[in-house]
DNA sequence: GTGAAAGCGCTAACAA
DNA sequence: TTGTTAGCGCTTTCAC
């Protein structure tokens, strides 16, 4: 026989009732030493497992918590997502993870999925908390989640959910004002998923106020379309095209790497030629010479709390308090900002590569 | 109501039975245009949505995959889980995914929710295939599953598992020339989670069987214990402890970078004081000074092939045709790896470390 | 074209 | 202590 034994055929085997068999199982109700040992002897005898579809179905409840990041690639994530999934073990629940890849149709659909497998919680983080479908399902379903790294807005889909964040804006202050005590003024502001990342929007938002209020120059955008390969010469290129600017926020700490990287293949120096600060703080950046100046993150505890909050909610229990904005990032300085290079600093051109005129 | 709708309720307000709502909404069987655009019309109105799990129970299908790595934080497996999980999602299945953190218990019960929960196929890089009681479960309930990373033994658990692998011998051979050819003899091979982990043995294995081939001196294993925060700190003592040696093989790029970085506070140069080469090929190996030797894999290739493996044999077709071991790997000379410098290619030990002479 | 009913594997209420 | 039974939401015969 193929198929696979159900609580039935051990009842058979047992010579006793399914319910007692469930009973023994389980381990709840009463039963007789004799049947327990006849049923436990039959269930082992044809390697009995529970089917959790039936359980589920019968209980109204999976013991499932759907995660949904964008994807893997980054390590923040794969840390948030490593925190959550230790978190819910502890409470006996199972992690169901999906990538969205940055794509909202795919974000749409994994949440439909995950909704429609009869998930007990959710823990995302969506493209734009302001405009995810997934968001409005979720609603509609009632089912608690717990966003991470979105900002939940006043209105719109992400409005009144919980959230472990971090303060975009306020990190983006910090880096601005890092440039602006090393003297520099002409600056850009690099991303990759830009426009598919509200939180990249909101670091950029965040930075050209800051550089505003500091009487710094307007930030140029630079917006990296494609990757797989091809990154750094794409920076290379970009970089080659805005010498002006003598100092660069990555919205992640990856772009800052590969972009330092980028730099010093064109013969410039970081910091003297081009400072560069990231954003999460991943270990790596402290491998690299000079360390990369970045905003440091904590995506371990925004996993552990958001998988709390959705836990607490599931237990009927008070959510964990969630941390002052104030600390929810540090500023870590590092080698790789300083000061501009006299020739830099004036917007004039002491690295003149190919020939270049701005 | 807070009760989420069922498909008896969409029937209710469309006024027919509950198979003709199944029948309209999977648009199977026929139905008139009368009927189906009530019952459009009802599903519309309560916003209903499939109970995966009657469906799941019913047709005895999750078209899901279950997937287990030991850890999100290595990149190599990210890269796996996303493309195995794009493959998956092309065949219309969804991926759950869970870690074992490198812990055997914790594996073992990984594997056997995700079987609980029924999923329909398995992808799974275990601690060891030798040893590995998951391996005994999927096995014994018959669950096509194909490993990744892994060498299927010729006996215990692991035997006769499909596999998308490294040839972990071959590419240890390949690191040991690389050595050789620069003139090193006596190296060392780094591990963090040695003995957890079958790849990083079997590395290790084919690394001393090179180095002997190629009369070398027998490589010091250089294990490390412990992380989160105290990696550098650990591979500087170890590294301080062990000046006579020139080259390092460490298990996984990670490592290696941080092994550079161990080195440098050290005030050692490298690859002039000490050489080291890793191990998977990660891009920001790349991205630091020297760029990283290291032996460079496709966890790209290996998870798609392995989902494939998969769909496959959930489609009663043919398996894809796996790659030649060959194949499975190449080595890239990066410029952490170059000869030992004069003083220390003897044995000797020529810098001892805070003041050095070399 | 449509609906009644059986049954997927399980738990829980109730009877015995 | 134990077995019988109803029912979780769904698909799928099988009559009508």
């Amino acid at each position: 026989m193929l198929r696979r034994p159900t609580i039935k055929d051990v009842a058979q085997r047992a010579g006793c009732g399914i319910a007692t068999v469930s009973r023994v199982l389980n381990g709840q109700g009463s039963s007789s030493e004799q049947t327990r040992s006849k049923v436990l002897a039959a269930a082992e005898a044809l390697g009995f497992e529970f089917n959790d579809l039936g359980r589920s179905l019968q209980s109204n409840s999976t013991r499932t918590i759907g995660c949904i990041v964008p994807s893997l690639a980054n390590p923040v994530f794969a840390e948030v997502v490593q925190a959550a999934q230790a978190e819910a073990n502890r409470a006996g629940y199972q992690l169901i993870l999906a990538c969205s890849d940055y794509d909202g149709g795919l974000e749409t659909k994994a949440i439909r999925t995950l909704l429609a497998k009869q998930v007990d919680g959710l823990i995302v983080t969506v493209g734009d908390a302001r405009t995810s479908e997934g968001l409005e399902l979720i609603r509609a379903k009632r089912t608690p989640c717990c966003l991470v790294y979105n900002t939940p807005p006043d209105n719109g889909p992400g409005d009144g959910f919980a959230a472990w964040t971090v303060d975009n804006r306020g990190a983006a202050d910090a880096v601005a004002e890092g440039f602006a005590r090393q003297g520099h003024s002409c600056t850009g502001f690099l991303a990759l998923e830009f426009g598919r990342s509200d939180r990249s929007r909101e670091r950029y938002e965040g930075f050209v106020a800051a550089c505003a209020r500091l009487g710094m120059a307007h930030p140029v955008l630079l917006e990296i379309e494609e990757q797989e390969g091809r990154l750094l010469q794409l920076l290379g290129a970009m970089l080659a095209e805005h010498r002006g600017i003598t100092g660069i926020f990555a919205s992640n700490d990856y772009l800052a790497l590969a972009a330092m990287k980028a730099a010093r293949d064109l013969g410039m120096q970081v910091p003297a030629d081009l400072s560069i600060v990231g954003f999460d703080g991943i270990s790596t950046g402290l491998m690299v010479e000079p360390n990369l100046s970045t905003v440091v993150t904590d995506p371990k505890a925004m996993g552990r709390g958001a998988a709390q909050t959705v836990l607490a909610r599931l237990a009927g229990l008070e959510p964990p308090g969630r941390p002052d904005p104030a600390h929810t990032f540090s500023f870590r300085q590092g080698g790789s900002l300083g000061p501009p290079s006299a020739g830099k600093s004036d917007g004039g051109e002491a690295a003149t590569s190919p020939p270049s005129n701005q």
